[in-house]
This record gives structure tokens, sequence and C-alpha cells, in this order.
DNA sequence: GATGAATGAGTTTTCATTCAT
DNA sequence: GATGAATGAAAACTCATTCAT
């Protein structure tokens, strides 16, 4: 009985995962406004009316997987950053896996690029909206660390967490829609050797 | 006679004007698929069919507002700039002057940052569409002139164009949607003092 | 310029009178939630988009065909039965030519019959929605002024009003739900005659 | 065994008629199309699938409550009426209990009110759908028998009926929208007097 | 050129019904 | 028999665009 019903919320976790998944596809090629429901369902191989039962609409589907999406990441984040010895070392790692996983992943780095501003409009209806919370305040708790084991001189985090952040995802926002017309990597190396040593002579 | 044409044409200038005006105060506020026609041509005091004597579709309208909106702030930006000596002076004016526009009309601000965001899909539909491309370009400019004058070292003009304008864009994202928590123009001078002199101790 | 506009006003006016007709049609023979816009639309002969230029949405489009309905019905009766010269004539005029008009157009009977009981829900959504009332106020000053000319006895107006309204609307609605399997005149000269005279020996 | 089969079948029509129950109570208040069958389900305590062992379709679950109710009613009615003594003492205890039985369960009065009013759309789907026949023809009957003893004149005994439900069903229904604005009573023995008596001095 | 009423294609969402377990 | 997850048809409503005036 127990074994079944495993089965049966197993199988219902996997809807649940196909849908998010198409849902990024989708919301990361076409815009929110611009996807459709039906075309989400037929990746995710279910009918348009099953969305309905793991969703309560169009506007709940896309913050789910923004939060689930980014949840993940800052997990799998989390867990290879903390192998690294230094403060710096790991900001140095979050900042390389930051980049890589949008490499591998363009749909994902487009779905946060493209998503992630929305108008004013949107977060007024959805107040509790705040998907990169948990990102930001992980740069910055590293950041603090680095500070206080002193790799790095005493800036405001916030300051430097405003740069990271920034950068990279306006770095990642261009190469995306520009279709990759640069190194990614190479491009990668060069800002933080600015953001390193500054652009001082 | 020439009179009557010229006194025409001014009004229809005007009256593109106004359409243009009232795009981006919608645009910026509803964001590009959520803003309607009939919205903004009320805003401008025209009627809806107006519009399309202006500009031939939706799509179309936010094309020439992103464009002509950038070109105005530009030309403003390199007359100011330009009284400046030296190359590193004018780069710093850039980005005291491009904190200073988006403080005083944040609604600009939303719209670059939300219309920057298109989704592939429409950068498909609109090759042409390269918001930006002007405006990042002077930036690049000011930053070789620096490199030359050698007020800052030979690093990627690119790179640091990157890091200026996806940071800016972040503060002035954050510091609107966040309900200006944070001082401004504080949060700008530390981030220029990270850029200027590295994280380095 | 005003022979112009009056032209236009009137052509709306048409365009209202010819959707509120079709959705009486509509709605009398399918039911509320059965009728389909597209297909009163099509009765009207106007496109489905057109409908929301008149009315807000389906259940206003109810409310207000109940209303105008009512109303005119209401303004005709007036005027037919001032000719009566006693209140008992007029109280009797009044059945008659409510009788007539629902014989005369059986789907303005059934619209009445039908969407006059809506469900409890429906009243708290709408709480305005009292199609009745002028109805029902009519009857009962033609009974207190036939009480008061002395031509019925001193009864309870409220009582008499709702035997002579609630008999005349169950007739018609067995009368048009039943493919009028009994005469509809001879019937009511009956029911009068009871209400009339009396049961007793 | 044989206690086993018992109990089990027992146990489905304890099913059955829960559903019928929450039929009833569901379709009284939200009108038949408003009505969820997973509403019903929830309320019955079954599987939304349950619903469809015992009934056909939501129709078919519509007409199953609405002759069980009134056979139920009716069923009652006749063993309380029988103690009476004359054809007219029945009929007026008839009137008492309709008024009673719809007093006590208002959601009763409401769906037979709402009910009763379907759309010939509906009746010519399902032409056996003859709601209150019973009902009509038991009035019916206790009027032809106060004729025959002669308590009552010889009126036609389908126009007394059609007065009698008529006016009680609109009374039921305005006493139960308007918020019980009267005393229903005593309404209902000005009802009676005036019938019985008439209204001429 | 200017208007704004009319259009109708396009999309989300609901919910009765089915059927594998 | 009982379940309830899954289905997909159906319909209200929106809004960019057109075109007669």
């Amino acid at each position: 009985m127990k074994g079944n019903t495993t089965k049966l919320l197993e199988k219902q976790l996997d809807k649940r995962e196909a849908i998010i998944k198409a849902a990024i596809e989708v919301f990361s090629y076409k815009g929110f406004h611009k996807a459709k429901i039906s075309h989400i369902a037929k990746l995710a191989d279910v009918a348009d009316g099953t969305m309905y039962l793991y969703f309560k609409n169009k506007e709940h589907l896309l913050v789910s997987a923004f939060d689930e999406l980014t949840e993940n990441i800052l997990i799998d984040m989390k867990s290879t950053i903390s192998l690294e010895k230094t403060a710096l070392d790991r900001l140095s790692k979050f900042i390389d896996l930051h980049v890589d996983i949008f490499t591998e992943k363009p749909e994902i780095a487009r779905f946060l690029a493209i998503e992630l501003r929305q108008s004013p409009d949107f977060y007024e209806s959805y107040p509790a909206y705040n998907p990169l919370k948990e990102y930001i305040s992980f740069i910055e708790i590293l950041i603090i660390d680095a500070i206080e084991e002193k790799s790095i001189r005493a800036i405001d985090p916030k300051a430097l967490t405003l740069i990271i952040f920034g950068t990279i995802d306006f770095l990642l926002t261009e190469w995306s829609t520009k279709n990759q017309s640069f190194l990614l990597q190479e491009m990668k190396d060069k800002i933080v050797d600015i953001i390193r040593w500054g652009i001082r002579v």
C-alpha cells in the first residue's frame, strides 16, 4: 500500500517537474506573455487542463518555476563551493559556477535575464515575488567572509554584490541575446581581473 | 501658406512626440505586452487610429520610443560631458549623469530595464533592434580614450563597459524596485571606488 | 455636424437594441448559462467583440435586457391602462394585458419566467438585481386604488399582489413550458373569476 | 454472508442518499449550471468518479434528486393529510404543510423554485422531465374531492391548482429572497382568506 | 489627416466525464 | 465497487488593427 502511494506520489512529482522544465524552456524563449499554456503542456506531454492541477494559473507557474530553479541552483552551488578553503576562493568559485551553469544551459540564463525584469505592475500583484533575494544574500555572505579573512579590503559588501551580480547578469544577457558574439569565459576572466585589481594604472 | 504648412508640420511633430512620451510612460509601467494601445492613445490625447498614422504597429512604436529616448539622452550627455578636460573625468561624469537622469526620471530607468530584456523571439522578429548599441559604444569610446590618455590601465574596454553598465543598471533597478531602501549617491560612490581601486587589500 | 452625430448615435442605439433583442431571444430559449455570447452576437448581426462595447459582460447583458424589457412593458401598460375609468377596471385590464403580451411574445414570457429565478448565488453578486420590483409595486398601487374606490373589499394589498402575480406567472410558465396544452385566455378568465368570487359555494 | 450483502447494499443506499442530499443542497444554492459535481461529491463524502456509478450524468442527478425529493415530501404529506375528515380540511392542511415544509427547509423551496424553471432547451433533452406533475396532480385531486363534497363551488380544478401552487410558490420565493421581510404565516392566512371569499365587497 | 466603432483571431481557464489502478 | 488524476472540449473575453466617415 505504502509502495503504491509512493509510486503515485513519484509519478506526480515527475509530472510537476516535467511541467516546470517545459515552462522554463518556453518562458525563456518566448517570454511570459507570448508563451502559451498549450505549448508548455505539449512539451511536458500533459493535457492543458493538467497544468491547472499543479499550478493555479499561468503566473503561479512562472513564480513556481523561478523559485524552484533558483533554489536548486543555489543548493548545488553551496555544496560545490563549500569544498573551497578560503572565502576568496569560494567567491571566485561562485562566479565561475554562475557563468558555467548559464553557459551550459542558456535557456536558464535567458529565463532569469528576461523574466527577472518584470513590470512594476507585476511586482504589485505579487508582492512576495523576490526571486533573487536568496541568491544575492548568498553573494553578500561570501563577501563578508572574504573581508573577515582579510583576502579583500573592507569595502561595502552590498556595493560589491551589486557589481558582481549586475555585471554577470548583464554579461550573460548580452552573450545570450547577441548570439554569443564574444567568448564568455575569456570575458569573465577579464571582468574578474578588473574587479580584483581595479582600473588604475 | 508656408507658415500654415509649418504649423501643421509642427502639430504633427507634437503629436508624434506626445505619443512617444506616452508610450514610454506606459511601457515602462506595464511592460510591452500589458501596455494597451488605447491607454497610450488616451495619455497622448489622440484617437486609437491615429497611432497607426505615425507608427506601423505596436512593436514599431516600442522600437521608435526606445531609439528616440536613448538618442536624446545621449545627445544631452555628450554635450555636457564634452566640457570635461580628461577622458577619465568624462567617464566619471558619464556615470554621474547616468545615475542622475534615472533618478530624476525613474520611468525611463524602468523602461530601459524592462525593454532591454526582450525574448529571443522578439529579437528574431526585429533583427535591427539593438537598443543600447549606441549608448554602450559611447561608454566604450570613453574607456578607450581614458586608456589612451593613460588615466587607467590597458584593460579590455568591452569588459569594463559590461561592468559599468551592468552594475549601474542593476543598482538602479534595485533602488527603484526595493523602494529606495539605500542611498543611491552613496552607493554609487562606493561602487566607483571599488571599480577604481579593486578589492584587493 | 449635429445631424451626423445624431445619425451616429442612432446607429449605436439601433445596435444596442438589436443586441438586447437577440439576448432576450437566446436567453429565453437557452437559459443564461447555456446561452453563448457568440450566438447572441450572430443573431444581432454584430461581432463577438462588439458585445463588449455595449455591455460589460454576459451578466450585465442579462440584467440590462431584463431592466429594459420590464421598463418598456410597464410604460406601455401604464398608458393603455390609464384609459380605464375605475380602479377595478384598471386592475382587470392589467391582468389582460399581462397575459396578452406574453401570449403574443412567448419568448418574453419564457425569459421572465426562467431568468427571474436566479440562484441565491446570483442575487449575492447582483444585490441591485430586483427585476420585478417596479412591476409588483404597480400591481399593489392598482389594488390600493380599487380598495379605496370600494370596488373590492379591504384585503391586504400585498396578499392580493402575491396571488395575482404568482398565479399569472405560474400560469404562463406552465403554458409556455408545457407546449400550450390548455387555452390560455380561457384559463385566465377562470382564474379571475375565482379570485373575484372566491371558492365558497 | 447474507448479512454482509445487506450491509453492503445498505452502504450503497446510504451513499446514493448522501449524494442526493448533497445535490439538493448544492443545486438549490448554486443552480444547476453553477453547481460543480466535485462540490457535490465532496459534500457527500465520495469521490468524483463515484457519482457516475450512481447517476449517468449531471442532468440525471438533477432529475433523480427532484423526483426523490417530491416523492418523499408527497408521501409524508399524504399520510398526514389523510387524518383530516373533510376534503376541504385536507386541502387546507395541504397548504399549511406546504408552507411549513419550505419554511423549515428553505433550500428545498429554493431548489423547487429554481429547477422548476428550466429552459425549453432542457425540457427538449429531457422530455420525461415533468418535475411537479405528481405534486400538482395531488392538489388537483384534493380540489376535485372538495368540489364533490360540495365544500367549494364547481370551479375548474386546474384553475384553482394554478392559483394555489403559483401563489404559494411566489410567496415562498419572495419570503426567502427578500430576507423574510414579512410574516409568512400571517400572509398565508390572508391569502387563504382571499382565495376562500374572493375580493368582492 | 483624424477619428473611434467595429472586428475577430487568439488564449486562458473550467469542469463534466473517463478509466487505470 | 471506489478512487481521483487526467483529459480536452468549450466559451468568455481582450485588444491590436482596420476603415468608413
